[in-house]
DNA sequence: CCAGGGATCCCCT
DNA sequence: GGGGATCCCTGGG
C-alpha cells in the first residue's frame, strides 16, 4: 500500500478494528499525476459493484487537452470544486465517462478495471459475457458500474463510492493519452503493467 | 476501418 | 444568439 494511503487508513480505523475505509476525499487533494499513479491497483465500487482499477488518466488545467482548460463552465464545475469528488460528463452523445477530482482544475479519469465484485450485475448492464470486455474503456466502465450524470459532483468517500488504496506492489506502465489530438505527446496514461483488462496496449 | 450519437463551446455575426 | 467543428468512445465490419 502507498505510504500515505496506509497514514490515512492508520488514523481512521479504531485500533483492533478490522474495518476497511474509503480513502478519504482529502487523499485527492494533491498533484494530479501522483494520484493517478497510485491508483492503479486500487479498488473502486459503486454500490459494491466494482474491482481493481488498471487505467488512468490524469488532466489538469494547464493541459490543452483538458475540459479545465479554458476556465469553469456548466460542464467542467465539478473540475473546480472539492478534491475527492466525482467529475462525470457525457461524451459522444452516448457514453459517461468518471474522473476523480484532485487540485483544483485536475482530474483522474478512469479508463479501466478489472472486474471482481458485481460481475453478474456487470454482465446484465453491459448486455454481454467475457469479463475482458466488461470495464475495458471509460464508457464501458461507467456502463457497468451504473454510472450517470446523477453521480456528478458526489463525493468518492461516501455510499455508494467506494475507494480502497492498492495493498500489493505491480510495475506501472507510462504512455501516451487515448483520443486526443491536442497535447497529445504528454505521457500521463498510467497502466498496470501486463493487464489483460486495458482498453487498448501502452503506446 | 467508420458510422452513430448529442451536448458543448468556440467564434463570428 | 446561432452555426458548426469537435469530442477523454464503442461496437460492428
Amino acid at each position: 500500500m502507498h505510504e500515505r494511503a496506509a497514514r490515512l487508513y492508520d488514523a481512521a480505523r479504531p485500533i483492533g478494528a478490522d474495518i476497511v475505509v474509503s480513502l478519504p476525499r482529502s487523499y485527492f487533494d494533491r498533484p494530479v499525476t501522483d494520484i493517478a499513479r497510485e491508483l492503479i491497483g486500487a479498488g473502486l465500487f459503486v454500490a459494491g459493484v466494482g474491482g481493481r482499477i488498471v487505467e488512468v488518466e490524469a488532466y489538469d488545467a494547464t493541459d490543452p487537452a483538458s475540459h479545465s482548460f479554458r476556465g469553469p463552465t456548466p460542464r467542467n464545475a465539478a473540475m473546480f470544486g472539492p478534491a475527492g469528488h466525482a467529475y462525470v460528463y457525457k461524451i459522444y452523445g452516448i457514453h459517461f465517462c468518471l474522473n476523480i477530482v484532485c487540485q483544483k482544475g485536475s482530474a483522474v479519469l478512469i479508463r479501466a478495471l478489472e472486474p471482481s465484485e458485481g460481475v453478474g450485475t456487470m454482465v446484465e448492464r453491459r448486455g454481454l459475457m467475457g469479463e475482458k470486455q466488461l470495464c475495458s474503456g471509460p464508457g464501458k466502465l461507467a456502463q457497468a458500474l451504473g454510472i450517470g450524470l446523477g453521480h456528478n459532483g458526489m463525493p468518492l468517500d461516501a455510499f455508494p463510492f467506494e475507494i480502497r488504496a492498492a495493498e500489493q506492489e505491480h510495475a506501472i506502465g507510462v504512455g501516451a493519452r487515448i483520443g486526443i489530438t491536442k497535447g497529445a505527446e504528454t505521457p500521463w496514461r498510467f497502466v498496470l503493467q501486463g493487464s489483460p483488462f486495458l482498453s487498448r496496449p501502452l503506446r
